[in-house]
DNA sequence: GCGCGGCTTTGATCTAGGTTAAATGTAGCC
DNA sequence: GGCTACATTTAACCTAGATCAAAGCCGCGC
């Protein structure tokens, strides 16, 4: 109806990551100028290995998995990206072209922001080039901490590891419950194992006593003896 | 004798560096001013997992490995930082403590770079958070690629990869010589495989006629031959 | 409610690569 | 040269996790 309400939102929406926060209204406009909405259903492909980039994308609401494919055609799952999160910003500054794919994991949209619209701005905002470094640093930083887990700990180990960081910003009052966000498979291959062995993996830790499964829906009794459990 | 002579060659060296081409006299000086060179003997530690981060590490000679310890005592290096490359940016811009350790490979000279002096130079010049953010998603870049390896390719196929990656910019004349760079253990450490797995796969290569090994030198007779191999 | 297609589980079996241990090099260093 | 200390190789054996195959299960459309 409004021609200008999704600019507005748009805007508010930017403004509200940290990337784009602290920006004023002009600075939003110049970027929200170059970002275009794309909505995905689930299972779309949102690029594919080898396309050229030219710019990154947000996801708004939905799940992008972002992974490889080897030569005999398995698949590794990378990354899960949620809401509020980003990809393909470091493609940008290297004029490389994807060397993974991204997926649709459920009906999502994303917001695709031009390159030149952040080029523009990094020229024209020290503020912009700190938070950016700063994104690029984090996600640098979590890539280093999942070589540490898939070459130094054991299955078990990840996946208790990947249980507990499910909560974040949750309660920490003992009993909680952790949600699955996506598929166990997914899941497994994010953490780099077969769908088989998570499943019996989960068993166990089930077994001991550590957790209780119920379909997606994972209670953990105890947070203290789940982070402390070893073999 | 020359008190001046270190200052002036720190900067020329700092100007070879793609972080910093294209900066002129001034700005040169003022990273300078901030950077102090450190020496290490082969073996001797530089900074350890949980330091605090107060700037970021060049290499002028030697070589220096990054890696993490598991709880076990088991070590696993990341990388091999060699001269003219850099680590420890990433954690400038997150504020966070170190999560490996760098130990030099060899008797090594090194130059620090204070946070502070990065930090004046991103606000001043955004053509050096441009290059910075260059530097970073190279980095980030090839992670990704060490993450693919890791999790999709075989031992064999990451043992080709790096004896064909070692090569670079020498000749691609067929008969080929690499030179390793690092003891035989460090090198399978990197690949993420013991060092007696890692020697028994360069045999099987040798046997296979696609390698002769001597010592610490690889001669490769064919090329192509060694990038098509499967099995 | 029924049946179809995709997930998830379970069990049996296999294998890449790790572990252990001992032999063999090799490099400094007196 | 001859010694010591460490790096590399070789061989026998073992295990975490993969693969293969066959049920279950579960949500969804009709």
């Amino acid at each position: 109806m409004n021609r200008r309400q999704p600019q507005i939102k748009l805007q508010a929406f930017l403004a509200n990551l940290p990337m784009f926060s602290e920006m004023n209204g002009a600075d939003l406009d110049r970027i929200a100028a170059h970002t275009l909405p794309h909505y995905a259903e689930k299972g779309q492909s949102i690029c594919q290995c080898g396309d050229p980039c030219t710019g990154f994308h947000l996801v708004v609401y939905g799940q992008v998995k972002l992974g490889f494919t080897s030569a005999q055609g398995i698949e590794k799952v990378v990354e899960i990206v949620r809401p509020g999160q980003s990809f393909g910003e470091a493609l940008m500054f290297l004029d490389a072209p994807y060397i993974v794919f991204a997926q649709a994991l459920s009906d999502s949209m994303l917001l695709h922001v031009a390159k030149q619209a952040v080029f523009d701005e990094l020229a024209r905002d020290p503020g912009f080039s700190r938070r950016m470094l700063s994104g690029l640093s984090r996600r640098l930083h979590g890539l280093v901490r999942d070589v540490e887990a898939y070459t130094l700990r054991s299955s078990q180990e990840r996946v208790i590891g990947y249980l507990l960081a499910e909560l974040r910003d949750d309660a920490d009052a003992s009993p909680v419950e952790v949600h699955l966000s996506a598929g166990k498979s997914v899941i497994a291959s994010r953490l780099n194992m077969t769908p088989e062995h998570f499943s019996r993996i989960l068993h166990e830790l089930g077994n001991a006593g550590l957790i209780e499964i119920h379909g997606r829906t994972v209670r953990i009794p105890d947070l203290e003896r789940l982070r402390g459990y070893r073999v």
